[in-house]
DNA sequence: TGCCAGGCCGGGT
DNA sequence: ACCCGGCATGGC
């Protein structure tokens, strides 16, 4: 299947089975970057409103964003089930996209409402894999935000994958620059223990990678916790 | 000054 | 199945 496409990693790591591999690899960033504080949020609704306001964004504008609807009390299923779509739009007006995102925030909210009268902490009990297909079903939710709310504002163990997953994976000829979003979740769901607290550190982690080293103007390979890795 | 950022949808081929 | 335009702001 796709993975099997994966080429062979390096010589060096030829006898390494993908659980070491993968294990060793998130060893090395923990070790050099230490832990990371990685999306913080006063509450598990509001790491999924965060979740959507994201979407292809600066988490820079989404902060002023979510400062607007904490001012304007705006921050809870309740009121923002209630508070016109237009008015919605203008309090998220930084984050970009404010058209979209406050139908898509609407239709979270009423998800929520229908499902677990609007306390999304409810749906921490459901089982990931009939809960992450529901929340596909609601526009403007696609596999990365699902994934997102999943382990993020739920502690379920779903890998999120992003754009510098699937650079860094590619980079280091683990995986196709092209390769599905699924694939490259199940790459490392195969392989890992179900850890929410290890994959939400694990995204983290790649994340600081690709931002601190990668896309530097001149990549700091060198000093790369991956640089290992390579081929 | 353009190009990009922790995507997703809808329509066309 | 793949490709593309649209959605929009603030930072560098």
């Amino acid at each position: 299947m796709g993975v099997a496409r994966a080429r062979p990693v390096g010589l060096h790591f030829a006898p390494m089975n993908r659980e070491a591999l993968l294990t060793s690899m998130y060893q090395s960033m923990l070790a050099s970057l230490g832990e990371s504080r990685w999306w913080p949020a006063e509450s598990p609704f509001e790491m999924a409103v965060g979740a959507i306001l994201t979407q292809n964004t600066n988490w820079k504008n989404v902060e002023r964003a979510i400062d607007n609807l904490k001012t304007a009390r705006a921050l809870t299923p309740e009121a923002m089930a209630t508070l016109p779509s237009d008015e919605l739009a203008a309090l998220i007006q930084p984050s970009g996209y404010f058209r979209v995102k406050a139908q898509r925030l609407k239709g979270l909210v009423t998800f929520l409402d229908q499902e677990c009268d609007g306390d999304i902490s409810l749906l921490a009990e459901r089982d990931l894999d009939e809960l992450r297909p529901m929340l596909l079903t609601i526009k403007g939710i696609g596999p990365e935000t699902a994934d997102s709310i999943l382990l993020y504002a739920l502690g379920q163990p779903s890998f999120v994958v992003d754009a510098y997953t699937r650079r860094i994976l590619s980079r280091h000829g683990l995986l196709p620059e092209d390769t599905h979003y699924d694939e490259v979740r199940d790459f490392f769901m195969d392989a890992l223990d179900p850890d929410p607290a290890m994959f939400n550190e694990y995204h983290a982690l790649l994340v600081r990678v690709a931002k601190d080293f990668c896309l530097k103007k001149a990549p700091q390979c060198e000093a790369c916790p991956l640089r290992e890795y390579l081929d």
